[in-house]
DNA sequence: AGCCTGACTTGAGGATCATTCAAGATGACG
DNA sequence: CGTCATCTTGAATGATCCTCAAGTCAGGCT
């Protein structure tokens, strides 16, 4: 009898700690039809179930929790000490960060980060899923919120500013109604715990409705669902100008909201003696700085250019 | 950049446990070749060497040190922890025996075993080292020895001899040399730490030869070289009986030496309730009472047969 | 009740990879 | 100097893993 692959094990891990296969296979930079055929096959392997599938994601059976209590801490264990093996490549940063501002604002600004440090190799991943330093060989994330992250260190880009968004095809529908007043439009719910909108009612006027068209557990299911035309959406400029400028979307009034959320880049200890991520950082504060100069757009009372 | 084969590094830290790639090899039943080109593959991958070859075997570098001081402990406790999914087949059963006992004994008797059990599946490994039950997925073991293993239950089944084996060849290349005084012979190390050859010189008289021709680390080793004519071994007539019937080897005289060694069944509390073993055991044990029966003829002044 | 969506399943096929084989190198030992 | 044990390395082959495509199913919404 052969020897159990632990690598098909670690999978089982993964999956029990994102509790999907969708978000598993994701991590693993694999299908899901492979993470599932793997499961299914240590299944057979060891003669238990160890997963219940349903619509919603799977979960452990109760085998399947032993298992995991059993050997998840070695896992743990091991990719923490393989963690050090990465670093030996200052010459190239894997660096982590959400959809939105993966390619609204850092793509294309990369050209100029390519020509000035050309022998730099970046990985980048996409993802809505914070990272998690202790077990991904992930160098360093860009990340929206207060940059309270204990254990990280955490570079503050830039600010961001919040306004109600919605296609121009949704806009031609509402007829005449009016855009500064967002009493009776569809809204799409924010996924800030907070919820930013009564946060904008309160600031900029106008009842809040009591429902909304659907609700999304992150800022690029929200963007995705506006773009569909389902409703309207507390847009995050940062992320949102380059739609905006497409035509995609309009903004409904002129009331840009700052909130305490900003964009920043974060990093581990390990990650600070790495010579990429240092000639990296620099690149990055100067772009993030000379973006602050633009920003002064959404600043209230700002002069507008007429295009 | 893809995750690092786990099934790689768990390689790396058998090799590093064996100290000698034939002897991991050998355990994870691939080939000196297959796993020479897997540690080769990861210190590749992780940009460090791991291993110091040499003609002895291998040793760790302070890298490598350091890679199975971080990881070693984690790999014990995942394969501690999947040890309880062997278990769930009752129908088989795994055995591990030095090769010696191996063809010698247990094979000739293998199809009566299945002729009662047939619905037994036996999984049998022959090797030389004794089986770690905290780590590798072997139910019971035959062994020998003193039957004093710490945490393993271990059923006495048959006592052993020894007495001096060589090949007709090199008796006959000694002429008219008197098989009842070993002084002028070549002798072959005894593996046994405690040399049983001064027990028996002691017991039977002559003079101890102050040097061997050859010396082993295992009585497997030791009963091939014996086969091939290299000198005079201190035959264990368990072992080697089918050998002498089969006149490979001859007894020089007839001075049987009772030691305190015999032949077990050992298994670890795990394999208790393992109703396979439970089975099997009971089939050894009246095969073991059997063969009993049937050494009388190495003991002192035993009625030898003429033939 | 019907439809849509997200999540997972399954069989087949192709590409990749892991293992073996064969020939070789190297150091220790007699 | 020859032998032996141990490991190395390139090439070839068979096995395996992953993706693709088509499918099922449950939950949510209208």
């Amino acid at each position: 009898m052969t020897r159990l692959s632990l690598d098909l094990l670690q999978q089982f891990v993964l999956v029990a700690r994102h509790g999907k296969l969708s978000r598993a296979a994701e991590q693993a930079h694999l299908t899901v039809s492979a993470l599932s055929h793997q499961m299914r096959q240590l299944e057979e392997r060891l003669g238990r179930r160890l997963l219940e599938r349903g619509p919603r994601g799977v979960s452990l059976t109760v085998e399947g929790c032993r298992l995991f209590d059993a050997v998840g801490v070695h896992f743990d264990g091991i990719e923490h000490a393989l963690l050090r093996y990465r670093e030996y490549r200052h010459d190239a940063l894997t660096l982590s960060a959400s959809p939105g501002i993966m390619s609204s604002w850092l793509m294309p600004r990369l050209p100029r980060m390519v020509a000035s440090h050309p022998d730099l190799e970046l990985n980048l991943q996409s993802s809505s899923a914070l990272v998690d330093f202790e077990r991904e060989p992930v160098d360093c994330a860009l990340r929206y919120g207060r940059g309270e992250w204990p254990g990280l260190h955490a570079d503050r880009l830039f600010a961001e500013w919040l306004a109600p968004v919605a296609t121009p095809e949704l806009v031609a529908r509402m007829g005449g109604a009016n855009p500064e007043d967002l009493s009776d439009w569809p809204l799409l719910g924010d996924p800030n715990p907070a919820d930013r909108w009564r946060d904008w009612f309160a600031r900029y006027g106008g009842r809040l409705p009591s429902r909304r068209v659907a609700n999304f557990d992150s800022l690029d299911a929200a963007r995705h669902a506006a773009l569909e035309g389902l409703g309207v959406g507390l847009g995050r400029m940062v992320t949102s100008k380059s739609l905006i400028d497409a035509g995609m979307l309009v903004v409904l009034g002129h009331n840009y909201m700052p909130v305490p959320e900003a964009y920043w880049l974060v990093y581990p200890p390990r990650s600070q003696e790495h010579r990429g991520l240092q000639a990296f950082r620099e690149w990055l504060l100067a772009e993030a700085k000379t973006f602050r100069e633009q920003m002064h757009v959404w600043e209230p009372d700002a002069v507008l250019p007429v295009a």
